[in-house]
DNA sequence: AAGGCGGGGCG
DNA sequence: CGCCCAGCCTT
């Protein structure tokens, strides 16, 4: 089984495969200035950098001995000017601490600033052919559909068991084109949305597929996305004490009541703020109270919401089973 | 374990 | 136009 998928990768990646500059190279430097430039970068995007750097600086020494403001120049555009930096520091450390000579082990190579677990196996297989299996996104989406494995791709177990899998896959005998044929797979066969499976030269062997659940593979558990929420409050309180909010405008759980810790007010206003926690959810509110005793609010919160959660955590309701469940409460613990 | 980092592509 | 993508570093 394992055995005949390592073949059909390596076989689809010999006809299939696009001929991109660094993959005619095994100088280390090369590599390693493309993986850089391709993290979190299309390859399409990536390709007039590639070039631009690899003609302003052909050698680790130009790099190095250059400014880091002429670095940052050159990245323009590229985004995530980190990369630029770490780039330029560790041009600096190989050419210092390494004479300018890539180091060739995995772990040194990984020590390097902005080389992490991906691009440390990218470069130690493509410039040293030594077997380490490349875990990116395109990987994790081959995996999990060939599989069928619903472990979420950013949970840490989920992480190491998709390691161990890219481990078991890997040709040892060709790990570059191994590691090139999945990558590569992904980004033209196997593509998030909508991969044609008809065509798919996998499709004999790919559980996800023969489970129809290509479409919601490979699985990510926190969906957690900031966005910004609109959220207007009619606030009933009682003496100092807000007693309920309801929740207007249109985000979500529209007009239904919540509960708001029941926040003693502050005596004298103007502005006071507190960190409202509802486990899936972090508000940030300042408000204040006007002199005609009526409260004048004003939220500039973010709102984190995490799908998951959302299902478990008690929802604000309408107002009158809210106050139901509420006196309930109160009656259980007294 | 979770958040921040920047662009571009896509529906 | 909003949503999605994704490896590394920092907290």
């Amino acid at each position: 089984m394992l055995q005949q998928i390592k073949t059909i990768l390596l076989k689809w990646y010999s006809q299939n495969q696009r001929e991109l500059p660094w993959r005619t190279t095994k100088d280390p430097y090369f590599i390693w200035l493309s993986e850089i430039i391709l993290q979190q970068t299309r390859v399409q995007q990536g390709l007039s950098y590639y070039q631009l750097f690899t003609e302003k600086f052909p050698t680790i020494f130009d790099l190095a001995n250059a400014d880091e403001q002429t670095v940052l120049n050159t990245w323009q555009g590229l985004g995530y000017y980190s990369r630029a930096r770490n780039l330029h520091a560790t041009s600096r450390i190989i050419v210092h601490q390494y004479k300018g000579v890539f180091p060739s082990s995995f772990e040194e190579i990984k020590s390097l600033k902005g080389i992490g677990n991906y691009t440390a196996a990218a470069i130690s297989s493509f410039a040293f052919d030594l077997p380490y299996a490349v875990v990116d996104g395109n990987v994790y989406r081959v995996l999990s559909r060939v599989f069928d494995e619903d472990s979420p791709i950013d949970s840490s177990a989920g992480q190491k068991l998709f390691q161990n899998l890219a481990n078991n896959l890997l040709n040892t005998s060709f790990p570059a084109n191994h590691n090139q044929a999945i990558m590569e797979f992904g980004a033209l066969q196997c593509v998030p949305v909508n991969p044609n499976c008809d065509i798919c030269v996998l499709n004999q062997h790919c559980l996800g597929r023969q489970n129809n659940r290509i479409n919601v593979l490979p699985v990510k558990e926190k969906k957690t996305k900031v966005s910004k929420v609109q959220i207007d409050y009619s606030i009933h309180f009682d003496e100092n004490k807000i007693l309920l909010r309801k929740r207007l405008g249109k985000g979500i759980w529209q007009h239904l009541y919540e509960f708001p810790h029941c926040i003693d007010m502050p005596k004298d206003p103007p502005v006071f703020s507190e960190t409202h926690l509802l486990s899936h959810q972090k508000l940030t509110l300042n408000y204040y109270r006007n002199v005609n005793n009526t409260i004048a609010f004003e939220e500039n919160g973010l709102e984190w919401v995490n799908i998951k959660d959302l299902e478990s955590y008690p929802k604000p309701k309408p107002i009158q089973s809210f106050i139901d469940n509420y006196l309930d409460e109160l009656n259980s613990e007294n």
